[in-house]
RNA sequence: GCGGAUGUGGUGAAAUUGGUAGACACGCUAGACUUAGGAUCUAGUGCCGCGAGGCGUGGGGGUUCGACUCCCUCCAUCCGCACCA
């Protein structure tokens, strides 16, 4: 069960109670690659955002693993890592997970009841609890003492969940004075902090900075952090107590599920070891089972399938766990090269030829998940010599997602004569809280009593309108609403609450488009999309512009028809100004496409044809060009105007691409905007011919000027020939 | 707390290299037309003002002849991470 499936120890679904188990898993080890998966992205064009949150998630730190002994224990040593060395002198204790495998045995007998009773509380706790609870301090002496590796002192060895055992060693070495929670803890607990920065205040706080000095601390005394950290891990290694070390936060990744949808492992077993099938029996294909649900001792369903049912098997039995969803999304774009191959998953020609992924448009979401293993899973296949790369995606953007806009019903939880109740209360009557007199209305009896409990819950969007919930059909709807009691406005309606959330079913937002296929055409809502805005922005479906994108398909069309509907073309050569509207779009298009800018890219078809239309332009050439202009845009309407234009058989897709050219741009004059301290006046139409100098006097001679200089003289004029007149005062 | 992003009319937005802020579209206002079509056409539409004009890109400051754009600072919203030693 997936964690936000599981609500106080429950199932969601069921309220069936929920253990944790260990279950032996297969996993990759992404770990070994996480150097590379950081290096790499320096070479990928990807958002900054999505590189910091994989940076982030691969968690690179430096440091230093260092051992300490354990007194009393001979040969016995806790590693603990640490990313400040330098601050050696500074400890005063030492901290190990509750789970340290050490923890039993170093405990002295004095302390082995309260250790146990620790252990105890921390294991009930799951780790995302313990990570809801920073705030509480916790821990317990174990009566066992480390020995210093410098000073030879014997320092307390304490358990805490601050520390977690699946990072680091799940030890720490304790510096109060160099760690806010090493501090915090020993505050708690009353063990001594030991400053070793020299003229830096640690009584009210760690002091975490790299910038101090070093002191009380032997050989590392006077230098400065930076450097005492070098130094300290030349000692450490010199003496043979630790070394320098890189750890990483990243953990190796799950691989396997205990569902039947996902591609079986090539594996069998003989007890309980377990054997690679050889390749002359794959594929291993999914067998059929009769219920696609866990066995009764909870093995995954396929444990349900008998030897007969696999297509091939081996062993005492078969691999009951399958593939994850990113088995196949880490590569399934290599597949794409060559996907009749039944000797390769590639070729190594075609994948030498296609190489990888040019542009990568894909969500943001995935950042740490399928992003971050189709990575690793390019860099094993290129150290395996299978492809030539070892970063999958070249280039990324991120589309924005389109939002829902959910519909919400209140429920109120209230008790009348010991039983529980519920009614669903109308927006405004709970915001104003006027909801109280109704329900003593309907419940009239004195012991009512009602906690300020509301639930929100999504209702369909299809059961409102305008906010509006249609009662009898929210009645419908669910057979636990069948009987649902409601509190409504004063006009009788029940109004819901609203929230833009993303587009799921379990929210019940989800807004399909078939019915505006329906109505306007694919062509009308493909470039609806695009015209919405940026590409990358996210924001809320809302149909209400789509009338004007359908305006400019029809004015489109009617370019090409006379006032009877009937194919009206004419076959002279194009006006000056028609071969300059067109040259201009392509060109804005052109440049528009190649900055993924496509709702500009619409914006500017719908003036192009605003323009055509004033200029009654009907002009066969002018048109044939922007309809395959247009034709990445609005495929169909593109397609059905090819063959009006006469192209039959045949098909736009292999029209060649409208070329642009700039002598049609070409301006005899230029409206200059004149501006006076930055401020746009007027503006005045001069030859593009002209010099700064010419322009200069031009515009200071014209009348409209005089208003401005109110006689004076102007202390400067700027003139950037082709753009704008500032005259300074 | 750390990191990333965003902030412009009534709305979605544009301004690509520091050079006319609000293109294009929705909506709205007034009008025309009519075969009444999710039509078409004309004019208007950032805010204040009768006007001249003033103000205006989250707030404040700065650089510049000129700033939505660059710098500093603050605020708000969204996303990701968060006891990682």
């Amino acid at each position: 069960m997936a964690n936000d499936e599981v609500v106080n120890g429950v199932s969601e679904r069921g309220g069936h109670p929920v253990e944790q188990k260990l279950m032996r898993q297969w996993s990759m080890r992404i770990k070994a690659y996480a150097e590379r998966l950081l290096t790499g992205l320096d070479k990928v064009d990807w958002t900054d955002s999505i590189k910091d949150q994989q940076r982030n998630w691969i968690g690179r730190s430096q440091g230093a693993s260092v051992h300490f002994k354990v007194d009393g224990f001979e040969g016995k040593t806790i590693e603990v890592f640490t990313t400040r060395p330098d601050t050696i002198y500074g400890v005063s204790f030492m901290v190990l997970a509750p789970e340290h495998p050490y923890v039993d045995e170093i405990t002295t007998n004095e302390y082995r009841v309260a250790v146990e009773q620790y252990k105890k509380e921390a294991s009930l706790k799951s780790e995302r609890d313990r990570q809801a609870d920073v705030k509480n301090i916790s821990g317990q002496f174990t009566g066992a003492y480390a020995i210093h590796p410098f000073s030879g002192e014997k320092v307390p060895v304490w358990i805490g969940d601050y520390v977690l055992a699946s990072y680091g060693t799940g030890a720490v070495m304790a510096v109060p004075c160099g760690d806010q929670r090493d501090w915090d803890f020993a505050k708690h607990f009353n063990i001594e902090i030991r400053n070793i920065f020299k003229d830096i205040d640690i009584s009210e706080a760690a002091y975490a900075e790299k910038d101090a000095v070093i002191t009380g601390s032997d050989f590392l005394n006077d230098l400065p952090a930076k450097e005492a950290i070098k130094r300290a891990i030349e000692e450490i290694e010199k003496r043979g107590i630790g070394k320098g070390k890189v750890q990483y936060r990243l953990r190796d990744a799950v691989f396997s599920r205990q569902r039947y949808w996902g591609e079986p492992f090539p594996v069998y077993y003989k007890g309980e070891t377990p054997y690679l099938v050889d390749d002359a029996h794959l594929p291993i294909t999914l067998p059929e089972i009769d219920k696609y649900l866990p066995t009764e001792d909870g093995e995954p369903p396929l444990a349900r399938a008998d030897k007969a049912s696999w297509n091939y098997s081996q062993g005492d039995r078969m691999e009951y766990n399958t593939m994850p969803g990113w088995a196949g999304s880490s590569w399934y774009f290599l597949r794409y090269m060559d996907p009749h191959n039944e000797n390769e998953f590639v070729a190594k020609d075609k994948v030498e030829y296609w190489q990888n992924v040019d542009l990568y448009i894909g969500g943001s979401e995935h950042a740490t998940g399928h992003l971050l293993y189709a990575r690793f899973w390019t860099k094993f296949l290129f150290d395996m010599g299978y492809i030539p790369f070892d970063e999958p995606f070249q280039k990324m953007i991120n589309q924005g997602m389109i939002l829902g806009r959910s519909s919400f019903v209140f429920r109120l939880k209230f008790s009348y004569k010991g039983e529980e109740k519920f009614i669903f209360v109308s927006k405004n009557r709970m915001d104003n809280k006027s909801f109280a007199s109704e329900l003593s209305k309907l419940y009239p009896d004195s012991s009512l009593e009602y906690v300020l409990d509301f639930t929100p819950i999504h209702a369909d969007i299809s059961l409102v309108d305008n906010d509006v919930l249609d009662i009898e059909a929210f009645k419908k709807w669910r057979p636990d609403f069948a009987d649902a009691e409601f509190i409504l406005e004063d006009n009788g309606t029940y109004v819901c609450g609203h929230e833009v959330e993303k587009m799921s079913k379990s929210k019940y937002n989800v807004q399909t488009p078939d019915e505006l296929v329906e109505k306007f055409g694919a062509d009308t809502l493909r470039m609806y999309e695009m015209f919405l805005g940026p590409l990358e922005q996210s924001k809320p479906w809302d149909t209400k512009g789509i009338n004007g994108v359908h305006n400019f398909l029809r004015k489109f069309w009617r370019l090409f028809h006379d006032k009877d509907g009937n194919v009206s073309l004419s076959n002279e050569a194009p006006t000056k100004d028609n071969l300059k509207t067109l040259h201009k779009t392509i060109k804005k298009v052109e440049d528009d496409l190649d900055r993924f800018s496509f709702n500009t890219g619409v914006s500017n078809f719908m003036i192009c044809v605003n323009e055509l239309t004033d200029q009654k332009c009907n002009n066969r050439e002018i048109l044939e060009q922007l309809t395959i202009l247009l034709s990445p845009y609005a495929p169909h309407i593109a397609e059905e105007l090819w063959v009006k234009l006469g192209h039959q058989p045949g098909t736009i897709l292999q029209a060649s691409f409208p070329t642009f050219n700039a002598e049609y741009l070409v301006e005899a004059a230029h409206a200059y905007p004149v501006s006076f301290n930055g401020k746009m006046r007027f503006k005045l139409e001069l030859p593009t011919s002209f010099s700064k100098e010419e322009v200069e006097k031009a515009v200071l001679a014209d009348a409209q000027s005089q208003k401005w200089l109110e006689g004076g003289q102007p202390k400067k004029v700027i003139v950037v020939p082709g753009k704008i007149v500032n005259v300074v005062l």
